[in-house]
DNA sequence: TAGATTGTTAATCGATTAACAATC
DNA sequence: TAGATTGTTAATCGATTAACAATC
């Protein structure tokens, strides 16, 4: 065990500091302090240090962080280092924009199926992917190694696509569908619901 | 002041109540346990009878709670039960797709707007909304009285969206696009970013 | 050297859980 | 009445921030 214990919210925050560092990266930007991070990701400046220290002595005393060695640390601290094949269940308006977001992550995570049960759709291209019945979907996750699951049916369907996703070894999960899914507790789920996050932001909207 | 200080976490779970709540309804079921949400949600009973606590005494001593007024009652607090309209910068695939959101959120919060830069969208009909060049933004927030700004543009033009919509009234954002945005301190962010969050979950990953 | 900035410990703050009297 | 379950206080746990010695 290489790291003793660490927190959810750190991990969280970690491909918000990696973001920004590629960012500074691609601007040739070389060395960046934990003062300036935190000013453009409003963020405390300690939290930053003390996120990174959990991983090891990235930075330097008196300079701050080379941004191209943190990139590669944090990348390699989130497994970013390899590939991860991720699957797609629900080829709906929803689906098929994400599907996009290949480029977005990591050149070495990818989509590598989309699943859905309607026949008008199985068998249509979307990028470089074909849409396959969700039949297959437990040999698809074998084959390919298929590790993460993203669901985007509708709500009533996502707690069987969930269920089918673990019981064919999917260790995370990110939910779409506007609806609590149960997992065993060794898979990490996700909830992206817009539904929730409208209505939280709702309640801080003062009369107008 | 109605309420003494409500925690940021304790806002986001109750939508996720109000959820299941709406679902029990419809099931016509009449009472429900904090024990029983707890074990549908994964959630200790005490932190959902916590949460419920700050807003009133909404639940009977050795009954439990009336779903129905429960509903009810977190609507009002979440502003649910007032029309919130919600405007939506950037019509990509992600950003059709959410139009359809209208449904699943509620009769009450509606997108009222959706905005681009491109031409060839422009006049589209999306839903029951047209297309609208971006620059009509300032002046839709203030007509409709629009609050929250959902941002589905690429990510440089991200910040320049945000500052827009804080400078035109809107106090809430929700953004999709995967780059960390600064927003005044009375306007309240939300990330809804599924990069970070692909990313973070592959933390958990183990070696296959 | 003087100034800057890390890594880390200690202090603080906030959130969750346990426990139980009140009461339906 | 006996059993169930809330509302709430106290205890615990976890996360953030402040402070500063170490050092580039």
């Amino acid at each position: 065990m290489k790291t003793p214990k660490i927190s959810k919210a750190v991990v969280r925050r970690l491909p918000v500091y990696l973001r920004y560092l590629q960012l500074l990266d691609e601007m040739n930007i070389r060395t960046v302090s934990s003062y300036e991070l935190g000013q453009k990701l409003d963020m405390n400046p300690a939290q930053i240090r003390k996120d990174l220290a959990y991983f090891g002595e990235f930075g330097r005393k008196g300079i701050g962080y080379e941004v191209g060695y943190l990139v590669e640390k944090i990348k390699q601290i989130l497994k970013l280092d390899r590939h991860l094949n991720v699957a797609l269940v629900g080829a709906g308006h929803l689906g098929i924009a994400l599907s996009n977001y290949n480029r977005y992550t990591n050149e070495k995570m990818s989509i590598a199926a989309i699943f859905d049960t309607d026949r008008e759709k199985i068998g249509t291209q979307v990028g470089n992917l074909i849409i396959q019945h969700i039949d297959e979907l437990e040999q698809a996750v074998r084959e390919k190694e298929i590790r993460i699951g993203m669901i985007t049916v509708p709500a009533p369907y996502a707690q069987g696509v969930a269920d089918r996703l673990v019981e064919a070894g999917v260790k995370g999960i990110l939910n779409f569908a506007p609806v609590s899914l149960l997992v065993p507790s060794d898979v990490h789920l996700r909830s992206a619901d817009v539904t929730t996050e409208l209505q939280s932001l709702a309640y801080y909207i003062e009369e107008s």
